[in-house]
DNA sequence: TTGATTAGTTAGCAT
DNA sequence: ATGCTAACTAATCAA
């Protein structure tokens, strides 16, 4: 009854109705305009309108249910598909996120590295006497409100009694009035 | 039809057995146990136990597919919860990746700087020859929020074509890691 | 009226 | 026999 119900039911309408030569099949009823349908309902009893109309009714809900179901699998295709989508996405991320780790802390090493270079060689050539420390300042212009600032840095040597320090650093587009965050590293 | 069939057929089952005391309920009838079943069935018409046995059986199979609609929706459910989950962790490592970035950067800066004076200091000592301007420079101590900064004044020699200084200053309580805002006066 | 959705029914497959 | 699922029907809701 529920896999072939529509031969039994057009077949009952035929035989039913035997007036028209083309009897009304399933396709034909169910993709007919009201204006279409009310041509053919011409000349049939009441009670075979009203079944006509119901059968139509029936075909039409027959539609829509199957929709409503592709309905519902694409969504669920649609949502597997973004989840793979995004797991590819957080592996990528991550990837990128463990290999910048990695180069941050070789260059973190690296500029050890060189600072404690720096600072042998600073303390040699210059002064002996008066030098006592060697600092690294990094200076960083912030002439509005920080964000586009432009990371620069300098090192400077400190004086023995760390209160008074000279040094050497190079900027870009030095002019009077900026101003500068100075960090002191050590 | 569809509505309300159990208890049309329900009481048809009563009156049709008209037997045992407490007529089989539809719970009753559905949650028993085959052996249960069969006891029940004794004493009853061929037709009346094949009647019986398929309002059981259609009773088992309305309980199926409320259950699998259930699963549906519950499946349905789970795929949309990963899928916010996943995508506020690619958020959440984007966020980190570029606040690495930045970091990166920076001490690309800050590296580079310090490779610039290295190489400056070894080459020699600070050479008199290319200091062509002498600059002062206030430096606050911006330790919190402005407000009770320590202004505090040091000289500098700038370099002739204004990318490079050198140069003596003087502040107090001078620590690793403290944060100074630089005013280039002149 | 039309379309969408829900629950119940049946058929069919698999265990 | 039991459980699950697809398709269909009818009921119901919304536009």
């Amino acid at each position: 009854m529920t896999t072939n119900p529509k031969p039994n039911k057009a077949l009952k309408v035929k035989e039913e109705s035997g007036e028209n030569a083309p009897v009304l099949s399933d396709d034909e009823l169910v993709s007919m305009s009201v204006r279409e349908l009310n041509q053919h309902l011409r000349g049939l009893t009441k009670e075979e309108v009203i079944r006509l109309k119901q059968r139509r009714r029936t075909l039409k809900n027959r539609g829509y249910a199957a929709s409503c179901r592709i309905k519902r699998v694409t969504q669920k295709e649609e949502l597997e598909r973004q989840r793979v989508e995004l797991q590819q996405e957080v592996e990528k991320l991550a990837r990128e996120n463990s290999s910048m780790k990695l180069e941050l802390d070789a260059l973190r090493s690296k500029y050890e590295a060189l600072q404690t270079f720096a600072r042998t060689v600073a303390r040699g050539p210059i002064t002996p006497a008066k030098v006592a420390t060697t600092s690294v300042i990094t200076i960083v212009k912030s002439a509005e409100i920080s964000s586009s600032s432009v990371p620069f840095s300098a090192a400077f040597q400190l004086g023995e009694d760390t209160r008074g320090a000279s040094g050497v650093f190079v900027n870009d587009a030095q002019e009077p009035g900026n101003r500068w965050t100075v960090e002191i590293v050590t």
